[in-house]
DNA sequence: TTCTAAACGAGACGGTACGTCCCGTCTTGTG
DNA sequence: CACAAGACGGGACGTACCGTCTCGTTTAGAA
């Protein structure tokens, strides 16, 4: 992390805002909804969280850092749940993924990830330690299956990662290019697609 | 179209430079592909393609306009050969599609996709039929499968376009997250990954 | 002279159109005299005229020669007339000299000089010539002031020009700094206080 | 005036760089002095005076008002003194009249007052306050004058005025037409020979 | 008549400056 | 010290002209 986890900085002086941190993480992300990558301003983030532009550059050293460090911030790891089946796991967590790429904000993290993947620097890493935790949450779905007794067979689960993120991707892709909202029925719909066709064919 | 398929506009005046826009447009994505969006200039696109800003200008509308235009211009559709079997068809198509990702123009192709997604109103009417081109690739893949008698089952074509062409991404986020080149041996095994499950789970 | 009084250039080839010149001349002056040097536009020029750019450079060089040329074509040289005595050929010249610098034309045709006098090139030797027109001008109106006995003085003529030529001018630049148009009496009666003064002074 | 006279802004953020205004009006005028209005850049004012554009565009709207403020701001009123006598007084004010013309950058003040005198509103104003000034001084001489005894007359001191600043000028428009330099004995004489003929004229 | 050469309208082109906007740094006063 | 305010150097944006160029189209005299 950038700044955030830095202890409290005891000694003189005027302590930081409390709080300052995240208002301006929100607004940066909200700027970065509305307006996109061009149109997401120092200044704006600055006047919108209410703060002075050096409050922001004393935390984050530019407007690269501040906007990863929105996404870090912001980027729920998706959590899973054991929901007893196999079957039962996998739709929980592509319904999970499907939605967090329907997200406006989802969405949003998916460009930053795009756009620093190749960049490096610090989101790249950890969009990496990331990407490592959601293929340990796959390989935890198959293990309890094994324990089951549920599936046997010898499993990748790259690949799974793959389709899976990449069906809940290029669904909400799809969907914005249609500029159409997503409708809880239809996305459904295409969870059962897809936990169908990968259930049957790891067989 | 922005540009590019006007008719050569007859009549006075001096003629348009012939190749102008070809250049412009690989200089372009030379630019992007190299610095990013920051970092595109349309001073350095100018000077990269050996003309001048005024040129550029009286082409496209803006910077956007000018990036949108290199998508859409480079931008192979993925071609389809009859393979005779269905296995060879997905086969033949994944490769092409993981191998689109994984070339860095391709790359920079689908992050311009990504960003201009919601935003633009130009290249989004230009993916959306191109969608639609690789949804019917892939219905056809399936027709001649059951005319062949290969393949019995109702099929959703967006889901499978879906899974095929996301598996592709992710994998090439993958690499890139890694700053791992991309080996022909591995990727070939992923391709034969994705299409056994796909195949395997549409039966 | 730029172009204006070379031959009709015998021989093949489509003739230059008559009367363009003097038309694109014309618009020349309107236009700088409407918006000043900036906003003075051989684009404009050309529109306004009808004519395409490539005919105006076809017969000056740049901007300032056609610009130059514009305020020479339509230089009037102050004529003389004997009114039989010093003072009526002095209240003549004066009352032409206040008039020149009071019309929007002659206003502009002198800012020119002022813009080139120091430029040099050739606007500056034109306006040496004409300058000792004015003074040949004046040298003739005493000639015959003595030749009639009138005066006997000696008298150094660019002294009476610079007086006479610099009250017309600070006249109409008092009126432009008011934004007031010049009235025909204030007119008269500011030439007979400059001539008063003059003649009393010269004996 | 534009910006130099506001107090000086009391309250936060950092004060504004003391010496900047001088030293860019300065710049400005020497910039306008040595390539005339063309060649006159704003990107070559601000390299010259050492500080950013945007520093320039803080202070001033455009390029007009640039140029206007150095006219404004380095023109020095000419003052007078009290000589004893109306010929004295005549000669100091003509001898620093005509100098301020021979002067190149009085010279340069001048080009502007002229290119300014319709167009623009702020230097208009000034020039009339400035104008306004100077009828004053002659004025005041006369006045003078007439408390010793010298001069009984009823002058019109906007005819006095426009003589002696006009002859001042087309004095030094003949010697840059001429592409002469301005020798201190010629200057001399030619204010003699105006203060002579006004004195006499007037009485 | 046919040919040839110049003038012409139109407008693309390289280049330069405009005035605007934003970044990241800095410098002040206030809390 | 942190913070608000905002000036600063730098650099890209998109616009407007300049003066050059390259077309196709006229318009005349020469062949």
């Amino acid at each position: 992390m950038t700044s955030s986890d830095e202890q409290p900085r005891r000694g003189r002086g005027r302590p930081r805002s409390p709080g300052a941190e995240e208002k301006i993480l929100h607004s940066a992300l909200e700027e970065y909804t509305e307006h996109g990558w061009s149109g997401f301003t120092m200044d704006g983030v600055a006047r919108r969280a209410g703060f002075g532009k050096s409050t922001l550059y004393l935390r984050w050293a530019d407007k690269d850092a501040l906007l990863t460090d929105a996404v870090r911030q912001r980027t729920r790891v998706i959590l899973h749940e054991d929901t007893g089946s196999l079957e039962g796991d996998l739709t929980y967590l592509a319904t999970a993924v499907f939605r967090e790429y329907a997200d406006p904000e989802g969405w949003a993290r998916f460009r930053m990830v795009i756009d620093t993947a190749s960049a490096s620097q610090s989101l790249g890493q950890f969009t990496r330690e990331l990407s490592g935790l959601h293929r340990e949450v796959i390989e935890g779905i198959f293990q309890r299956a094994r324990d089951r007794g549920e599936f046997s067979g010898d499993v990748e689960p790259l690949s799974v990662t793959d389709l899976l993120y990449g069906a809940g991707l290029f669904f909400a892709l799809g969907r914005r290019l249609d500029h159409r909202q997503v409708e809880e029925e239809e996305l459904a719909s295409r969870v059962t697609d897809v936990v169908r066709v990968i259930l049957n064919g790891l067989v």
